[in-house]
DNA sequence: ACCTGAACACCGTTCAAGT
DNA sequence: ACCTGAACACCGTTCAAGT
């Protein structure tokens, strides 16, 4: 039976949640789909486009489900929250939509909603996608280092000998928080200057 | 004559500027330094480990240049600024620095820079880090799309049709600005944050 | 110590040819 | 329309052997 461009998407990425992003090739995919590796250049014209399709897919929840009625800072921090779970759903999500200059449909979805919140809160519509990429180059980056989880010894390894104990003591307790907790405090610092920027909404 | 550490490193950064980082491979690199891609094993560990050098001399300038007698909040901008410049110094600069997990020297001494700032500030020692790897994320993702470049057509292609006048406006103005602006904005609406938990400092 | 030569085990992509 | 088979032009990495 016929393979779609859809199963192509789905079977990619659960090749990356077993393979991880540099595990992810096109022979394999082919073996995992019972096709040969050619085959797949029919429904994608390279491997930069199934990848486009894959980030999309997995920034959906993202753009489907609709905001809850509430203020446009927590609207746009569910935003931020619903963004990190959503690459957080497949090994080195974060990567993969990182990785890929997405103009898919989900995509802008969800581009929009954040540029609609923020406009309608007020902020002008020119300076609307200025305030909107901080906030999604943040998201990306912690999630990728969160994903990476680069053995966490490897800098204390390093800096055992020399350092300033406030340096010390500053490093550990990034090292070894919740990443969930440094995510939410760092969306915070950036929402903080918004919102000094524009009239706190009313509860 | 010999090969030091220092040069293949030098070698990678001038073959980077001029193939990018998908063009740059141990094959050419040892063309381009009178060797055979299997001699560079000497030196590096890996394609990784060599990376990892390119980096942290990429970021060098930001650890070495002292920081002007200024509020923390200036210093911290400057800061942003120059990591900035220095990652745009070579092409795919901010991809090869956030590609690697970077713990060597001058990336450290950087990060301590920054830390120090925040600290001596009076941001306690526990969050001063918390603060600083937003600020990170943020300049990383902002210059690797400044220099992917991607034909800026594509999202207006796209959408011209259907499309919300208030946020064609919003998308248009991000496009058509110059990212020192942007990028100037947004380290700015991270600093309105901090400012806010902090006593302003005295200039 | 520093590098060559040559191989190993892969890649993404193309494309005639099949069905 | 959808895929096979087989090739092309590469990769990173290893390692005996040379000097």
């Amino acid at each position: 039976m016929q393979l779609r461009r859809s199963d192509v998407v789905t079977g990619a990425l659960t090749l990356l949640d077993t393979e991880g992003l540099d595990g992810l090739t096109m022979r394999k995919l082919g073996a995992h789909l019972g096709v040969q590796a050619g085959g797949i250049y029919w429904h994608f014209a390279n491997k930069q486009a199934l990848l486009a399709a894959m980030a999309d897919r997995i920034i959906a929840p993202v753009a489907t489900e609709p905001l809850p009625d509430a203020p446009w800072d927590a609207q746009l921090t569910e935003l931020g929250q619903r963004l990190r779970h959503a690459l957080l759903k497949h090994r080195d999500g974060a990567r993969v939509v990182a990785g890929t200059y997405v103009i898919e449909p989900n995509t802008i979805r969800a581009g929009e909603q954040a540029l609609r919140i923020l406009i309608t809160a007020g902020f002008p519509a020119d300076r609307a996608a200025w305030v909107m990429a901080p906030v999604f180059y943040y998201v990306l980056g912690h999630t990728i280092e969160e994903q990476a989880q680069h053995a966490e010894g490897d800098w204390t390894e390093r800096n055992s000998d020399e350092a300033d104990p406030a340096l010390q003591t500053a490093m550990t307790s990034m090292l070894s928080a919740a990443p969930s907790d440094r995510f939410t405090f760092g969306l915070n610092l950036f929402l903080d200057g918004l919102r000094h920027r524009l009239p706190h909404s009313p509860a």
